[in-house]
DNA sequence: TGAGTTCTGGATTGTCAACTCCAGAATCGG
DNA sequence: CCGATTCTGGAGTTGACAATCCAGAACTCA
């Protein structure tokens, strides 16, 4: 049941392998030939570390979770600004601009490929929207916290708002090959918030 | 190379057999055979009508945008006010809601597991985006247009955003079985532009 | 060092999906 | 009504993919 040394990396290699074939190609356009081949490893291998094709794609989720949200630190985990959510904003920019916006979110498609045919899938990505989810709207209660919003502002509602915008904004730039939608997205997505900032020299949301 | 009255009938039988299954089990959960016996034609008749699977996706992806477009109508082409976007966004959720969450947007689901392997398809879905893009784009124009947002609301931006705002809203609504992800996320992206409105009885986001 | 466990290689099997072919039935245009 | 075209049924071919099996190598730990 132990793993040595040797089989943890090993492991770690298919997975590897497999996260970056199937964000490629999806999830269904990927054989576990291919996987086995980009890792360099045999088909007994794959079989001895993974019950079969849908627990590989378990471990991949995970794999990507962890995978987005550490790319996302230390910017994550201090969203408790303005300032700090447009330079998150221009993260998720840059990191889209140097993808050529291809591949969209590696969360967000796997959601949508595996959501209607794999309910164990689904759970954990369920869980792995909440993690995000919850990173934006610890901030977003800092600042209430803080006063710098105002009292009716509503963290949970915000940071699923703002979620909702970054993943559609990362679906319409994937297939328009553009930046503009997540960048867009994300902007009015953060003027939302700002819209319940409390008056300061910061806020931007009054009449003019 | 004309077809028939009896063969416009048995293609587009297969059309609409092939996007109900694909919209249940995704285009690569369904099998060309599926498809034959939804439809209840046999093999030649599918490889008559379409030169293979791909070319029926394609066929699939412009029924789907014409589906999605025309259940949204007459409200979709008379988005020119808060209270029309108001009842557009509870038509969406009510959908959602009469569907248990289940499937997410047929337009956006292809998108996501064709955009990176077929190009064409990829360009059909870029099309079909722009169309509803453009629809709400164009309400938003006409408020400006009559003085009901200001003029420095920018009409492509925020139906870019509110686009956005909608297919993120579902795709989380789609994994959580939860209609919360839409609704908030389509309050928001409406938030969003009341906050260009001029200061009238309409306005809802100045400071309280 | 050596017994027990984990890891690895490669050949193999069964299933299923996409696609083809051909002969006959229905339909259309004149 | 008749020749040409379109439509239909079903058997058949090909290839790919997930999964299995077993023998032997490598590793762990006492």
């Amino acid at each position: 049941m132990g793993l040595t040394r040797k089989g943890e990396t090993t492991r770690a290699r298919i997975v590897d392998a497999a996260a970056g074939l199937m964000f490629e190609r999806g999830v269904a356009g990927t054989s576990t030939e291919e996987v086995r081949r980009a890792a360099g490893v045999s088909s007994s291998q794959l079989y001895h570390y993974f019950d079969g094709k849908q627990a590989l794609v378990r471990a991949v989720i995970t794999h990507q979770t962890d995978a987005v949200l550490s790319a996302q630190q230390p910017l994550l985990s201090r969203l408790d600004s303005l300032d700090a959510l447009r330079a998150w904003r221009d993260l998720i920019v840059a990191i889209q601009t140097r993808g050529n916006c291809e591949g969209g979110c590696p969360i967000g498609t796997l959601a949508v490929e595996l959501a209607e045919i794999d309910p164990d899938a689904r759970a954990d990505l369920v869980a792995g929207f909440a993690r995000w989810e919850g990173a934006i709207r610890d901030g977003l209660a800092a600042m209430r916290e803080r006063g710098e919003l105002r009292a009716d502002a509503d963290p949970d509602r915000l940071a699923l708002a703002t979620l909702a915008a970054l993943q559609g904004g990362l679906l319409l730039t994937q297939v328009r090959r553009d930046v503009a939608p997540v960048a867009t997205a994300l902007d009015a997505a953060i003027a939302h918030v700002a819209s319940f900032a409390v008056a300061t020299h910061i806020a931007r949301a009054g009449t003019p």
